[in-house]
DNA sequence: ATGAAAGCGCTAACAT
DNA sequence: ATGTTAGCGCTTTCAT
């Protein structure tokens, strides 16, 4: 049997809620039994149960964090940054795997609410407006992340994808690219975060004056990235496509894979330029000019969040807008031509 | 505030404990009873209270896990093993990261014994045997992974590490090479899994009566990797080394880098051979050949350990092995002299 | 400043 | 089969 509160008050001779003001530092104790009180904790090897706590006080320090999948590398970053900011305010991490299925999103909030967590963060890469609305009728504060969509009306943190689109614009114009080809993802554009990133290509290949020439991908593995060259190479050599922006790392490199198995150089003959940063990104030859997204910082921003409405401040904007950073590396130039 | 068992007792017309037996099943209730619980339930949407329930049981369905780095891609397939096994029998995870910090690590043994949890889990980089200590003390089942270091006299799950480099020794010689080397980390090697592998290549080069070549390495980065290509170059072309394993992916990669920059072909001059198929290994190019280690199934059974432990049922042995699998990609082919 | 006592929501022994 | 009741270990009024 483990050490209660009782034991410490019984050797301390004090009365529990001596021990209990002592320990929570909740009203004044006079330092004589103060020091006898932490003298027998200290003795006995004292460790507050934390469940009776969160039973009487309604509140654990369990933050409860929904997550896609944990083997995708952002969602490990962004655990990372929960995880280090949570431990700095003595927040421990409840971790659930969904791999996108809405059901099993929305039994983990009801389990997260039976366990009286603090709070729920939830990286999805669906769209479940259920859970949404399990959330905000669970009156638990919560931040809701998500890749690929535009999260409205909830509170969120996210990528500023149209600056993410106008740097990557800006820099192949810079260095003289005027034939650009922008690659996304098939679906539902006006909802994911695509639109953003086609408004910015959009936007400057209008100011230059070019012809837009606007790819759809099937996937977010590198296999389709390979299988997408395969379909476009005859248009990119036709239409003389200097610099092609993919929405995604793996899709870059699939396509850079494909060109070079194609006798195409990269970044010579076509700049290809990514979105991610990858783990792969940096290690890939040649290594891939991609933009870096801050999901160590998403996780850091999205815990704080929820630990400040735990402290009763309110929040000012739903969402809170990351910006990003271009890493110029090797799989771009200025066009040899 | 929330329904709690009295309000679906009063609805139901019943007495709390009669709800609480319909909920657990844990004792005969009649019909007509249990269709009045079920029904109260349903309408007030109750969820049991799981903090009351471990105060009471003594038990929490938890099971802590502490990692390492939860952005080690190795560490996050060991929780996805946990986790996706845990779930099956309803059990969640708190996660926290010690970043290898002993006192940390300790620390959250403390935590976790506070928080109830029924089991705890280490992924630990290394030797901490305070840890174990305490973990012994809990009386909380638990299991110590360890990557780099043999665990002894604990519950583990480990990986045949001589089977490992059995298979890729056999691999080697049968494609033809004698000259073969081998890349070790530099430190501790009568503690680590090292001494395994390096008992595997021992083993056969003293059969093919060939001269070992044991490089050592410092770090466990692709830098470190590349460093160790210029410090070895020379060595490699004087002895005629015709294949180098490496005891980690990451170094066989800066290896290879380092070798792509220096004009030497891989596999075509030397063979490179990776340990532990970390992503990039299948994406690199050339493709690593390497063996992979099973981390899922690690997470699997050492989470399988702790429920059968949990069950009463007694463990036969404190450490479990697992097989390898050598994946034969393009870094490797017989030697073209 | 301190103690007694109520009660958080639940399970389980005991009584019926 | 069902209800009553005593805790689980703690925080927090309410007295003193």
């Amino acid at each position: 049997m483990a050490v209660t509160i009782k034991d410490v008050a019984r050797l301390a001779e004090v009365s529990i809620s001596t021990v209990s003001r002592v320990i929570n530092d909740s009203k004044p104790v006079s330092p004589e039994a103060r020091r006898r009180v932490l003298a027998a904790i200290d003795e006995l090897g004292y460790q507050p149960n934390e469940v009776a706590r969160s039973l009487v006080t309604k509140k654990s320090n369990i933050v409860g964090i929904i997550v896609d999948d944990i083997g995708s590398s952002y969602v490990a970053q962004i655990i990372r940054g929960v995880e280090e900011v949570g431990r700095m305010y003595n927040y421990d991490i409840l971790l659930l795997s969904s791999y996108s299925d809405k059901e099993a999103e929305i039994r983990f909030v009801q389990l997260l609410m039976q366990k009286q967590v603090a709070g729920i963060l939830i990286v999805s890469e669906i769209l479940n407006p259920e859970v949404l609305a399990h959330l905000n009728m669970s009156k638990i504060p919560f931040v809701y992340l998500n890749k690929y969509y535009n999260v409205l009306e909830s509170p969120t943190v996210k990528i500023n994808n149209l600056d993410a689109s106008e740097k990557v614009m800006k820099y192949l114009i810079d260095e003289g690219h005027r034939k650009i080809a922008y690659v996304t993802q098939e679906k539902d554009i006006d909802l994911t975060i695509e639109k953003h990133k086609i408004l910015g290509y959009s936007t400057f290949m209008n100011q230059i004056g070019e012809k837009k020439n606007i790819f759809e991908v099937d996937g977010h593995g590198i296999n389709d990235g390979y299988a997408l060259g395969e379909r476009i190479l005859d248009k990119l050599i036709k239409e003389e496509i200097t610099a092609i922006f993919c929405c995604e790392d793996e899709i870059a490199i699939g396509l850079i894979n494909y060109l070079y198995d194609n006798n195409i150089k990269v970044p010579d003959d076509i700049s290809v330029i990514g979105y991610g940063d990858i783990s792969q990104a940096s290690v890939y030859r040649p290594k891939l000019t991609t933009i870096k997204e801050p999901y160590y910082d998403i996780g850091a921003v999205a815990i704080r969040r929820i630990l400040k409405v735990l402290k009763g401040e309110k929040l000012e904007d739903q969402a809170i807008e990351l910006p990003v950073q271009l890493m110029v590396r090797d799989s771009s130039s200025g066009p040899k031509k």
